[in-house]
DNA sequence: CCGGCTTTGTGAAATCGTGCACAACCGATC
DNA sequence: GATCGGTTGTGCACGATTTCACAAAGCCGG
């Protein structure tokens, strides 16, 4: 009767470092270790360890005390609740730089995310191959998605077209939206939304920087900033 | 002293928005917009009014109770507290798929993070020009750092030469990284670091999908998702 | 089987972030 | 110069997250 899976909760935070976690764990195994403490996970993943042991629990009791936690059955874990037991083909909408380089990039791939499609609105580039798939026209946003079961969308548009994007998106099915464009986009109730803004990474960077050479006095306070940013959704 | 200035702390979340108000307001000057109350930029930037008057009151007393917030006066506060009254120029570790992106991409330059050197280990890619700057070697970062009196660096490179990368800017003299490599990364004390993730973007967002296609029944079943649920990141 | 050493899992305290509610205040109008 | 509608700035309560600290538990050598 332990098959209580994901009716758990998992606190926002802790799905954010489980990624981190995963990737850490995989590379560990690769690399013949079989075995990890918490400590030893915390370190490689650069935060505290009675963190990671509390993010660890809300999957359940799987260490061993005394000795710690087995990597491939806790690479397992992490995977299934997380969703990763297959592949969750993404579409992307906007061939321009951005798009390009995203459908180029095999870390999308690779870990389990492939390029199920590209469109544009432009017809220049409807037509073309970018990282092995062909760019539709944006009107063909609905076939893609749905004959390929796509439900994450990638907004790699300019700002300008993010809004009109995100609608096509949700019309077409997509349930779950990464927004690379500099622009908040608002979608219906049970959409889930993350984003990725260059600008917003660089002007916080600024800040800390600017404080820095304001403080060049009398300021012990410096230190890394925060952990990705969370998008919201409605 | 009038110099109260910097000498507050401004929360990190606090710091992460300010970016997003900025961008609305100048948009909405530049629409001829002069005025705006922290309802109508809560509206814009999809957040409760009251953080949006909390976030502002770090920056001061800079609004008018009856009126709002003149918007041109807030854009040159957020911009003054921001750092954002220079350019800060930047220089990119490699000059692969992801690197070129960046670089071509003028929303970088256009909010005032100049490319202002890219580097990569590849002969093969030194000497090419990408964005309008041309690729260096990596062995002259020091110099590329200290002639245009760089302080953020955009790590581009693949996951396993990121540390190599981190540890070159650290050593030419960055003081900020922005790390697009999905590797967490070991800077000494006193640096700022920003990352970006596009496989742990994907793998949130792919954890609400499960989560959204388990909830649909109870436990067994997994097959059809689709069905808009609960809202689930916020 | 026992005591010593190690590491987990988790209450509880501390810290941080959010949103409500409302007094203080502004500008306009009479 | 008093009243009124509108909006800020903020005290406070609440919820989320982090960190501490330690009992419970596993392993091992004797």
């Amino acid at each position: 009767m332990a098959s209580q899976r994901s009716r758990r909760r998992i606190p926002e935070a802790t799905v954010a470092r489980l990624p981190v976690y995963l990737r850490i764990l995989g590379e560990q195994f690769d690399e013949g270790v079989t075995g990890m403490s918490s400590d030893q996970l915390a370190e490689f993943a650069g935060v505290n360890a009675a963190k990671v042991r509390k993010d660890l629990s809300y999957l359940g009791s799987y260490g061993t005390r005394g000795v710690g936690y087995d990597v491939e059955f806790l690479v397992y874990q992490i995977r299934r609740e997380l969703g990763l037991t297959h592949d969750w083909p993404v579409v992307i909408v906007g061939a321009g730089n951005l798009g390009q380089a995203l459908a180029g990039y095999n870390g999308f791939g690779d870990r389990g995310f492939p390029v199920g499609g590209i469109v544009d609105v432009d017809e220049a580039k409807v037509g073309s191959v970018v990282g092995g798939v062909r760019v539709r026209h944006l009107s063909e946003l609905k076939q893609v998605v749905q004959g390929r079961n796509i439900s994450i969308g990638v907004i790699a548009t300019p700002g300008a077209a993010a809004q009109d994007a995100a609608d096509a998106l949700v019309g077409a099915g997509v349930t779950s939206i990464l927004n690379f464009a500099p622009t908040v986009i608002n979608v219906p109730h049970g959409i889930s939304v993350g984003k990725v803004d260059l600008a917003v990474e660089l002007q916080i960077l600024a800040y800390h920087e600017q404080r820095r050479s304001n403080a060049a006095q009398g300021s012990p306070l410096v230190s890394v900033p925060g952990e990705p940013r969370r998008g919201a959704s409605a």
